[in-house]
DNA sequence: CCATCAATTGAAATTGGTTTTCAATTTAAC
DNA sequence: GTTAAATTGAAAACCAATTTCAATTGATGG
């Protein structure tokens, strides 16, 4: 996890920003954390190691995260942001849970492909893509 | 368009509620706009040539709408919520030109299908999906 | 046709997530 | 250290969407 807190410093520096206590606070928390956080859940989770830290920090510096590229935002139709930590894998999709609201992390090389290939089908050059599947587990399923 | 408008009478009356003048207003400008209309765009429309009106009543009508299945809701992470009017053809997804906003609608049944293999390797059942593709369209590309 | 009562309306107030303001504080550079 | 610019936290502002409420309208049964 070193790198992210180097391309973060990296970022601050480059951006004329400064690097503070409270961001580094942030992203240790960030790094350490679920993925899919969101906002609140990560100021929640702040609060109780950190009762000082406000919440217009929590959401500046989350959006510091996605502008340098650490963390990429997610919007699941609950009205929350949610920040997802970006990995050096594959971009990855997912498959929401309407019941029990479990986010299941997919990803599928073919299904990449075909965009590529709708994208171009209509002059369209790609920058990014969402692809969220709505339903019901397999616990939730069976229970 | 008729077969709509019957659609929602009898999901109102179903439902135990009325039918109103304004209500018939909101409807017929749904059904001729474009799709993919934002709720402050039907809204504005509206109101020119209906002055009286209110917001509320716009929102209040839409939410109907998809409850009664004429509409869906589509989110493009502009904090807008739209409401496209149900087609009877195949589900589709869109391409979203992150510089004119153009909305170009595709479908490809080979990527549903793909889904709906991803879906079964999870033990997980499909009740909806969104695939949206964000870049830069042919137009913009070009100028 | 009209009385009745529940549903609907519009204006204004409220909500909830997010952003901005501002004075005080902290950081980086000199 | 001094200094100028960035940052912080609390509170206020914002904005789309929702709710409240008194007045109005629509449907139903007599």
């Amino acid at each position: 996890m070193g790198e992210k807190k180097q391309q973060f410093r990296e970022f601050l520096s480059r951006q004329g920003l400064k690097s503070t206590r409270q961001r580094e606070i942030i992203l240790d928390e960030f790094l350490r954390g679920d993925s899919h956080l969101s906002t609140e859940d990560l100021y929640l989770k702040l609060r109780k190691k950190n009762p000082g830290i406000g919440y217009a920090t929590v959401y500046r510096t989350l959006k510091l995260f996605s502008e340098c590229g650490i963390a990429e935002v997610r919007n699941f139709g609950d009205g929350q942001t949610r920040y997802e930590s970006t990995t050096c894998e594959e971009h990855h999709d997912h498959l929401i849970c309407k019941a029990c609201g479990a986010i299941i992390e997919f990803e599928d090389p073919r299904i990449e492909e075909l965009q590529e290939q709708v994208a171009k089908d209509h002059g369209f050059a790609i920058v990014s893509h969402r692809l969220e599947i709505f339903g019901h587990c397999a616990k939730c399923l069976y229970k």
